[in-house]
DNA sequence: ATTATGATCGTCT
DNA sequence: GACGATCATAATG
């Protein structure tokens, strides 16, 4: 099984809104289980009302103002860990919050965990995505390019990267995939701002989901 | 099918 | 002391 090496701090260091469609594809790994992203959203610095960034580098917010590449945790309505990556220099302020993806190694063990849900709703919504990565406090201002737990890198091709990638879900890969953006969601500033960023057909998509039509 | 509500706690006012 | 970058469950059409 060949693990790709992971995106290096470069790859975070250039602006929010060019990393976060690019991160569309790529695989965050922690221990056994790993992601395929499907869905981010774009967060500013000090412009961007509806960021942690906006009020500058209080306690909380202060890891987004470091170094690109790191990891940016917080807890979401007292209950969810949920998983940002630093982009831009330091004291920007910029960061992409990893909104839902798919599970693509570890499978197996998640679903023992959570039996009642779809494998297409394991990692959908922010707050579901951290929870089977194990994502906690402790991640925070980690690096996520290498050395640490926590690590995002390419996708490998489908069934290359462990169990549970059937061929149903051996889409064509990042690199062919058509990228759409839409509002962010959950936030009461800015809402106009097309921040948020997925993969096209993605049945793990967090919000705006295609029902199927009836008919 | 959609809508309402409770959970739960760190962060900033 | 109010408010979330949310989710699961229950109630209702």
């Amino acid at each position: 099984m060949v693990v790709p090496a992971p995106y290096p701090a470069a790859f975070f260091d250039r602006p929010v809104l060019a990393v976060a469609p690019d991160l569309l594809g790529a695989t965050v790994r922690h221990g056994p289980v790993a992601v395929r992203i499907t869905e981010v959203e774009a967060y500013g610095g000090l412009d961007d009302p509806a960021s942690h960034a906006f009020r500058g580098p209080t306690p909380r917010a202060a890891v987004m103002f470091g170094p690109p590449g790191w990891a940016y945790v917080y807890l979401s309505y007292g209950i969810h860990w949920c998983l940002n990556i630093v982009c831009g220099p330091v004291g920007e302020g910029t960061a992409v919050l990893l909104r839902a993806g798919e599970v693509i190694a570890g499978r197996e063990a998640v679903q023992a965990c959570w039996p009642k849900l779809a494998a297409r709703d394991l990692a959908r919504g922010p707050g579901r995505l951290g929870r089977v990565l194990g994502i906690a406090a402790s991640l925070t201002a980690t690096p996520v390019t290498g050395g640490g737990p926590l690590v995002v890198h390419p996708s490998p091709p489908a069934g290359e990267l462990g169990d549970g990638r059937g061929p149903a879900a051996a889409v064509p890969g990042a690199a062919g995939e058509r990228i759409e953006r839409g509002p962010r969601v959950g936030i009461t500033a800015a809402t106009e701002r097309p921040w948020r960023f997925w993969l096209v057909g993605e049945p793990s998509l967090s919000a705006a989901r295609p029902r199927h039509r009836r008919r």
